[in-house]
DNA sequence: GCCAACGTTGGC
DNA sequence: GCCAACGTTGGC
């Protein structure tokens, strides 16, 4: 499937202790600040108003799915990127010539029960995602139409028990 | 807390 | 430009 014309996908991890899924909902959107990794950087770049996220918790117990998002504004040049002294503070950019960008979410659906990742490995339609790989630490990733779908499926089949 | 995997840094 | 050392991520 070409999805020049449709809406990308994309997966986004945050620690919930930092911000979570009930943070987003509680706060509508955000803006997804403070990515300091190039790759993923590039990735949030791409994504276009419209594009649905899907919102993992990393590093809890146990780490998954918790729901979606939707890509409200396409990516800004990351405001903490020119504040000394910020925690993403970085001397290198400039106003004119910014390094990080960041772009805002929107808070669609928490779900009923956290997909885990043991779910997410076990289920053939979402087995590759690269959430499932060991060593996957970038924070930012693309998905597959037919990951997405796996993933909504599995959200379906837990509501169900 | 452990440790595997990966990114970044810096000496040369 | 190589590569070792170091720091970070993140599942378990």
């Amino acid at each position: 499937m070409k999805d020049s014309a449709a809406g990308k996908f994309w997966l986004v991890k945050s620690e919930p202790d930092c911000y979570s899924i009930d943070d987003l909902k509680k706060d509508h959107s955000t803006i997804w600040d403070g990515v300091r990794n190039y790759q993923a950087r590039n990735y949030l770049v791409e994504m276009q108003p419209g594009d649905k996220v899907l919102f993992y918790h990393s590093s809890t117990q146990p780490a998954g799915v918790a729901g979606l998002a939707v890509v409200a504004k396409p990516a800004a040049p990351d405001p903490r990127q020119f504040l000394p002294g910020d925690e993403y503070y970085d001397p290198k950019a400039t106003r004119s010539k910014p390094r990080w960008f960041a772009p805002t979410l929107r808070f669609e659906k928490k779900f009923d029960a956290l997909i885990p990742l043991s779910s997410i490995k076990s289920f053939a339609a979402t087995r590759k995602m690269a959430v499932t790989q060991t060593g996957s630490r970038l924070s930012v990733n693309p998905v597959q139409p037919a990951e997405f779908s796996g993933i909504l499926l599995l959200a379906g089949k837990s509501r169900q028990k």
